[in-house]
DNA sequence: GTCCCGTTTTGCGCTATCGCAAACTGCGAG
DNA sequence: CTCGCAGTTTGCGATAGCGCAAAACGGGAC
């Protein structure tokens, strides 16, 4: 069994407020285990048998329709928990998790929640935050698709994606794993066709840098102008 | 200070495995009031003092852009609480709600919360419950937004709305608060101007009766069937 | 009973975005 | 080094739904 360093973790919003024999006693009902980039963490409608926090790599988390199409409901960046659907005492996870660069779990059994949150109160204080922020920035993008045009909620998208897992280079930012145009279509509501004409824009006006499941943001307070434009004013 | 009658909220799931000496001691704490038709019970940014739990009649919850467009976020249900901001560590109220009808609410001041939970850990682990659930709702909602045509979308939230707040009369199913054209625009991403036209075609297919605020399903399979279709045989 | 205002309906032109199709390209496998 | 494929780019026609404008409607206030 994979023993866990509890000064790696001890950090995390989660687990505010757990002494260290406390944390010690958690990590000690989880393992650990590595995902290879691109597999599947769990499915759609499984049985929600574990739930998870992230220690390296980076986690796609997608809903499907029943008619086959996608959407992406985040990326999960290390520190996440995911796969909550206990919490939300559902049986089945609600979605899809796809390991997109090569990732570092934390597992924990599902059965093991009621106690764990017995012991350790705060363990259900500290999720109750994490989802309702989840709750709020799940409005936002509602918002976001109810009023802005599709430049914009992509713009909003990368500078997200930007903030969470953002690497600073000379250049600019760099989204820290691999991501397509089709990904950042089913993140704001569009077509990988739409995105790419959009990015191709950006990429001549020295907005970005981008190419095969790669993007940088040479400019991003360019980008942030275009967020933040109320559909008026045009452009080249 | 209104003495609430432990018996009318007693069932709901925020006091799920509260005994009943604690549910006394809880709603000690809390004070009631009544809202009248169409008054705010608090603004989108002013600071979260209180958290509420509905008691009678119906609350829309609204968020506001920057530019002055809004989004309905949910309407609100008797037993269902609201304005929960703390409980996400927010200072402020991310949206703005607004009694539809005359309402009555219990008012409880923030500062409590943390007290309660300590005290009942099972209304954080309830609260947990209700916003993930709500979690869910919202990304369903995307889901939708993402991938269905507005007729579709309006006919899921009518259903929604039906199943939620509906009352049943001989003819269908009466959506049972004021709700206009605008509203549901905005609570399906579109326009009021659409809306009424989906609604006029509707119902001169006798799928619903509708007036000045007010919607009545006459049809309400109909309305699923129109839901459910994935965008292809057309109609009239 | 009458007036007024908020809500709803409807027409019409416009355009952002989709959907399909086809060509291109860079990376990884072997 | 070369091949093959997933990912990307781009063109072009089609259209759902928006935005504006104006008229009709209905219910409450007085």
């Amino acid at each position: 069994m994979a023993k866990v360093d509890t000064s790696l973790v001890a950090h995390l919003p989660l687990f505010a407020g757990v002494t260290p024999e406390a944390l010690d006693e958690i990590l000690r009902e989880a393992r650990s285990a590595r995902y290879p980039k691109n597999s599947a963490i769990f499915e759609q409608g499984a049985d929600a048998q574990s739930f998870f926090l992230l220690l390296h790599g980076h986690v796609r988390a997608a809903k499907t329709t029943p008619t086959g199409e996608q959407i992406v409901v985040r990326y999960v960046a290390p520190g996440e928990t995911f796969g909550l659907a206990m919490a939300i005492g559902a049986a089945r996870y609600p979605a899809t998790a796809i390991a997109v660069d090569d990732s570092v779990v934390l597992i924990w059994p599902t059965s093991a929640w009621p106690r764990l949150v017995e012991r350790f109160p705060s363990l259900a204080a500290n999720t109750l935050q994490t989802v309702g922020t989840r709750l709020q920035e799940s409005h936002t993008r509602i918002l976001e698709m109810s009023t802005q045009q599709v430049e914009q909620r992509v713009a909003h998208a990368l500078l997200r994606l930007a903030k969470q897992s953002g690497k600073k280079l000379d250049q600019g930012i760099e989204i820290d794993f691999p991501i397509s145009r089709q990904d950042i279509a089913q993140m704001t509501g569009t077509t990988l066709h739409t995105v790419s004409r959009i990015l191709s824009g950006w990429e001549s006006q020295g907005l970005v840098e981008s190419g095969r499941q790669r993007i940088i943001l040479r400019n991003p307070h360019g980008i942030v102008v275009l967020a933040e434009r109320s559909a008026d004013s045009g452009a080249v």
